[in-house]
DNA sequence: CGCCTCATTGAACTCCGTCAAACCGTGTGG
DNA sequence: CCACACGGTTTGACGGAGTTCAATGAGGCG
């Protein structure tokens, strides 16, 4: 009973956080009466939603549960492109060359919300203001591509995880849970393909914060002790 | 003469594969009979077009000359985004926040067109396939910016300098120019800057491949002698 | 010619990747 | 219930690619 109050509770939360929020709540319905929305879609732990090189059919928003988006890199592994919390949108980026760009894995299990892609146009093209909340969704992307990649490329090992679990509490403050105690939803080596440093590097500066007494980290479970201190990480 | 033939020739073929050209051919003039692109404005070599953080008033394509993208890193330096060719677009990131997101310098003497937000907000309303145009732009950048930050987080330097150089040379092919020799209109600091090296690796790097005979370099004039050679470097 | 910036080269150091082993939590089967 | 196996995590030792510091060389411009 709590459990399930629980999860609708976190479903109102993700929607009216929603980036695809816009879509669902244009002013009139579409010509053929369709909802816009095929929602309810439900993934498994470890269930693609779509992958890289496939024609894009849909976007999608995420209602409940965490994915990741990832690039295949040649050789071995594969490069995290971000993590999707609840109320994030995935397969924008495929709006380019009409082929996903990336593949979306679910993390744990999750709800996702599909809007198909006809639907997407046809709603942008009635609309200004969808069109122009599209523009800006996939410009804020952008910028935050670009403010990764400027740390990646100069920032320290230490300094990379420090932005990161930053990072990840401010977006969990957003969503209006607690930004100093959470659960990570992904293991060390998505953390590590996503920073571009090895697992043994993400473990050793986890040890190395947890003996400066800035966190505590068992398992999954991560408690930000010092904020400040990570934030203020020389170099 | 010649030189302003050629200068006339370099511009019509900047506008035959210029990104916002759909936005400069719309069907219909706008309501007010205005001019879509204020063009002819010209920049100085290290005139600064736009800086992050400041709001954004205009979109911009280069019509001649080179631009550099950078974003400030905190600390000391800058990172380089992407060099501009002509024909790119920029600004296009300043949708999401209304701010320019990174800073656009001159490299050399240029000139861009610059197309006020109002007027691509109204073609945008206007004319759908002006608004597609325009996710699609921001979507293809979105992509490359990831597949270029994939690599970067996973390659050795040598490997990024010559994909660096293949990545200029296929651009410069695009733009209907020679792509075995050319002149790098940066220096060695930006190119550092944009592929997370220092200069010092930089030099170290070219004059390796210089030993190899699969490139000559002297200055800023490249030669390209073995592109393939560059393409299979190993790791 | 001299000054300044940019590029190159050299030598010492360091961070991080690689390889390898130990550790831990969880699930499975006896 | 314990023993065992297995994946993910942690820790250690070592080596190498690239940074850092420092000095020299090469153009460009007054």
């Amino acid at each position: 009973m709590v459990a399930r109050a629980s999860l609708a509770k976190r479903r109102q939360l993700a929607c009216a956080g929603c980036a695809l929020r816009p879509l669902c709540h244009a002013p009139v319905p579409l010509p053929d009466a369709q909802p816009v929305v095929d929602c309810r879609r439900r993934l498994e732990r470890g269930e693609v939603l779509f992958e890289a090189g496939t024609p894009q059919s849909s976007v999608f928003a995420v209602r409940a549960g965490f994915l990741k988006l990832a690039a295949p890199v040649e050789g071995s592994g594969e490069h995290v492109v971000r993590f999707l919390l609840p109320g994030d949108a995935a397969g924008l980026e495929g709006f380019g060359a009409r082929l996903h760009a990336f593949t979306a894995v679910a993390l744990d299990d999750c709800e996702v919300c599909e809007v198909p892609l006809q639907h997407v146009r046809r709603l942008a093209d009635a609309f200004p203001n969808v069109a122009a909340h599209l523009r800006r969704l996939l410009a804020g992307e952008l910028a935050e591509a670009h403010a990764r990649f400027a740390g990646m490329a100069h920032l320290s090992a230490p300094k990379r995880l420090a932005g990161f679990l930053l990072d990840l509490a401010g977006r969990w403050a957003e969503r209006g849970y607690a930004s100093r105690a959470f659960r990570l939803p992904m293991d060390r080596r998505e953390i590590a393909d996503h920073l571009g440093i090895t697992v043994e590097t993400v473990s050793r500066v986890l040890t190395e914060f947890r003996a400066q007494g800035w966190v505590t980290v068992k398992g999954r479970e991560v408690i930000l002790h010092d904020p400040e201190a990570l934030r203020a990480y020389p170099r």
